[in-house]
DNA sequence: ATATTTCTGCGATATTTATGCAAAATTTGT
DNA sequence: ACAAATTTTGCATAAATATCGCAGAAATAT
């Protein structure tokens, strides 16, 4: 189920990036829509994991927002999933010794270097990001081909040197 | 009673900026000690007039922000310490070859390197720093044992891996 | 394969937060 | 200063959310 949880996961910011949600049993309907029927303990724990967020749009009404969002600007302005940052331009990956490069179409390496972060490689020690660029610093022991596995499913299309 | 509700509010900023509160009980209880009892109900709405928003911290307890802050960084026009930012969430160093990594809460990793240049440890030749994650670039001959006793006087509760 | 860990659902609450309503306080206009 | 209008507040309660114990499913590790 882990590859559920983590679509699962997705599709909730996915959700409350692109509408205003403001219940979690709101979400539940929603998330059952996108064929990810749920309860709502486990949005619960959804929620919390993701570090959502609960405040108010400029009416006052509640709404679910993501941790990076300040105020109640949408994600949908600054934050393109990387799907969408690939037809940009490639997202590639590099190494060398025990660090890694990533390049991404410019002014968006902060943003993969988030998601990078989320998704909590354990090869991964950090990242630092710059305009265009990424630099990874892994794990001594760290081997490529993981690496490059889980990147993948963090920057798809990616293309290896 | 509209002097004192604009002042109450103010108090309320301050304490959800000074501290980690996680229920509006809570909050009463400092607000009253702050000289400004009130109910949970009046709570409520104050809290929905500034816009505040509860979220999560590193832990996933729950905590009250100020909707400009980013993530989980306090407002501080002071610097501060250290000891202050890892109440906030753990501080932590690796290694990797020539290299650490130091993690901070969100938004502090400018401080604490800040404080790690100042410490002028001879095996350390320069940190570059991002928004939560500090690069390290070692000496090549530096042990591990001595940067990280060093850095402990600056990064306190360091967990080694 | 077997053992171990993680995740989820299912109630079943406990806890926390929001709100309708009426009263009290404050402001405004005359 | 008085009355009307507006804002603020408390109370009670509704609504929403978090959490618990537990059992079984699924993934991971040995």
């Amino acid at each position: 189920m882990r590859q559920d949880k983590d679509t699962r996961l997705e599709v909730i910011k996915m959700i409350i990036t692109s509408q205003e949600v403001g219940r979690q049993d709101d979400l539940l309907n929603e998330l059952a829509k996108a064929g990810f029927p749920s309860t709502q303990a486990t949005l619960s724990r959804d929620l919390r994991q993701l570090r959502i967020v609960k405040g108010h749009n400029e009416r006052g009404e509640q709404v679910y927002l993501l941790p990076e969002q300040k105020r109640y600007q949408r994600i949908s302005d600054t934050h393109m999933t990387v799907q969408q940052i690939n037809r940009l331009g490639a997202v590639s990956v590099k190494f060398s010794l025990n660090l890694a490069i990533v390049q991404t179409p410019p002014g968006h390496a902060a943003h993969v270097a988030y998601d990078i972060d989320n998704a909590h490689i354990p090869e991964i020690l950090g990242t630092i990001a710059g305009d265009d660029t990424i630099l990874i610093v892994l794990d001594e022991t760290a081997e490529r081909p993981n690496v490059l596995n889980r990147l993948a499913e963090v920057v798809p299309e990616t293309r290896k040197e």
